[in-house]
DNA sequence: TTGACAAATCAAATTTTATTGATATGATAT
DNA sequence: ATATCATATCAATAAAATTTGATTTGTCAA
């Protein structure tokens, strides 16, 4: 069973994926993982501003990084996607069985 | 066949999603239908800033809101989960199958 | 150990978003 | 028509996020 997430972890979790340069940082990393560097080019960032997105997208639990050698290459989070897929579904499925109150 | 969304559409629908308050709203709204002056009070926040909230979450597509005589009555967009469950799908299928590349 | 390269961090400036209180709009009932 | 209730909108302020340029940290190779 995975851990429970909070509205404080769902709103992190929205909150990076709620710009578009980072929308396009993860689309690139689908293909597969990828050094700083090369993420800089297609995405068109100074290096710092790369950096700070990727620590936005890293430290919501969307992407992993790893050290090799001289690089850091980044990646998606292998759990990213389930994550969203599950709460989209649970969202589907009571927004498909809500009463209709008429409550005033 | 659904409508392609684009990056900015995204970037609307989780910015919307990106805040604590509105998934308290939308948490709500599970149950069902409600008037606004009936999420007031479970939510806790003063009218005009509820309205603000509600103005994000509609106009992102996740909430519709139909006038009922003097209340008008808010509830999650039929389509709302499955746009979110389709995304988080899509992106850890791509995760899956990413290729490891070491690019630099 | 020095030099060069990759990436992170920091402080300051800018831009965006949230919040507040007041006012406007729209519907109902008297 | 007037009063009242429900909600939206507006202008001003406060708070948070993004962007920039400069500096720091870590790694490798000479």
């Amino acid at each position: 069973m995975a851990i429970q997430k909070t509205a404080a972890n769902y709103a992190q979790i929205f909150h990076a994926l709620s710009d578009e340069k980072r929308l396009a940082i993860l689309d690139l990393l689908r293909a597969g993982e990828r050094c700083v560097c090369d993420i800089a080019g297609p995405i068109g960032m100074k290096q710092s501003l790369l950096s700070f997105h990727l620590k936005v997208l890293r430290e919501a639990g969307l992407l992993r990084s790893a050290r090799v050698g001289k690089w850091i290459h980044y990646s998606i989070h292998p759990e990213a996607g389930d994550v969203l897929e599950s709460f989209g579904r649970e969202l589907a499925m009571s927004a498909m069985s809500a009463k209709v109150v008429f409550c005033c």
